[in-house]
DNA sequence: GTGGTCTAGACCACC
DNA sequence: GTGGTCTAGACCACG
């Protein structure tokens, strides 16, 4: 008689929705709680909170909570179970670095493509890479993405 | 024998609609005209298709060609003239370079957001951008943006 | 400007819901759906029929049918865009054979688990999956898996 | 100085609960109980181990294991009594060969119909029944199910 | 006409 | 208490 169970911690998670944003409330909710786990802020086995506890603390429909939980329950990132809630999942780390890479990369090429049609050389993109470091970097210490 | 008037040149313009992109038709349409006009491959007074002989070439109901124009005139890219057709709009130098690097800008910052959600360093992501310089330049020699 | 369009055919595709079944009104769509697309009936590019449309069909709620919809979408058997409709992916003849081992190995599988643990010999069992064949090649011929 | 009184003797068995199973506890539980005793592993009148034993050593709550008792003892094979604890049934031979009957018939006839469902042949699904047959051998012979 | 998002609210299964 | 299924109906985006 084994068993594989434990307490999942539950630490509070800072998500937001914009209501400017063209996204739909479920898909930021998704992107956010992946890039919580993707970054290591919430580790496997942790416990999320209740599609109910959240959707009234996004003040959302409890649906629009639950599709978001649903979705990354289908790319893997999170396990649910009736009666038990929601924890995120083990994720092999190579599937993580993939997943990772995916995200910059694509947003990248899209920049260095822009870029060329634009007609800026190698250099010019570098120096924007910079500012656009610092300029980010400045964003996030008075505290926000949008 | 052949007339030389001054009427607005019409070279072909190589659009393509994907049905695997998740952008709508109409989208694509536009920011292919534009990527056109802002990197100079079409010029001020070349005249485009007609709504009619685009959504012929392109499978497409009129309804999505003439949404794509629309827009486009409503950003200033294009004139549109009762009996006159479509031509590219005179667009000042400097509102042209404003466009092309809001595209990089923004394309860059979400490069650079999308490596600090996923934990990247700065130093990585100089490495994305080479990397990323590298196979683009290849692409392009290779002949397209697709 | 050229294109990648087609009109996809449309046929009448047999599905039907049980209500003695346990499973899901959705999960039986989808399976069923599944089931003709990896068996071949279902060619990449047939048109499916509107979410509204099998409704109708099935006589159960939109949101059903666009459940189905949207896990199969997931899945990647289908692909859907608004405005278009919904029909048959390309799915890579690898993928396919994976999916269709996949289904018959489990329970295959379950099969021999149960015919050990019961002390069945392989001989044993070797007969009754020459029963089973009988049996089913009946079924089918008077009509039904229920 | 051990008595050996008629009461039923209670061997050590191996349950454990699975998270990522879809199925739901009590049901891992009854199955798993249920395969013992069909397999002979569990005699008529060994005694289980009481729910709240068994729910500290799976670390589940009472209720499930209660639930898992209770189906058990509605199918027949478990009896429990007041202040007596609970114990294998005896069952007739014949039902008991029945229900393992069953349990083969029902898992061979879903790969059967997935099978049919998937394409295959005859011929094909009695070759993936020797595969399993050798993988299933050689599962046993490191020791484990799961 | 298509699909996409969000809403509300019911009832069930599991722990 | 948790999540799971199904319902109805509104409004928007796309073609």
């Amino acid at each position: 008689m084994s068993s594989e169970r434990a307490q999942p911690k539950q630490p509070r998670i800072p998500l937001h929705l914009s209501m400017d944003d063209p996204e739909p409330m479920y898909r930021q909710i998704e992107s956010q709680l992946r890039d919580f786990i993707l970054s290591g802020q919430l580790e496997p086995g942790t416990r999320l909170p209740s599609m109910r506890a959240l959707a009234k603390d996004l003040l959302c429909s409890v649906i629009t909570t639950r599709r978001a939980y649903e979705d990354l329950e289908g790319e893997g990132f999170i396990r649910t179970r009736q009666g038990m809630g929601t924890v995120v999942a083990e994720i092999p780390e190579e599937t993580m670095a993939a997943y990772r890479r995916e995200a910059v990369d694509g947003a990248m090429g899209e920049a260095v493509r822009a870029g060329r049609r634009a007609g800026l050389t190698e250099e010019e993109l570098r120096d924007i890479l910079e500012e656009t470091l610092q300029r980010e970097v400045a964003n996030v210490h008075q505290g926000g993405t949008p």
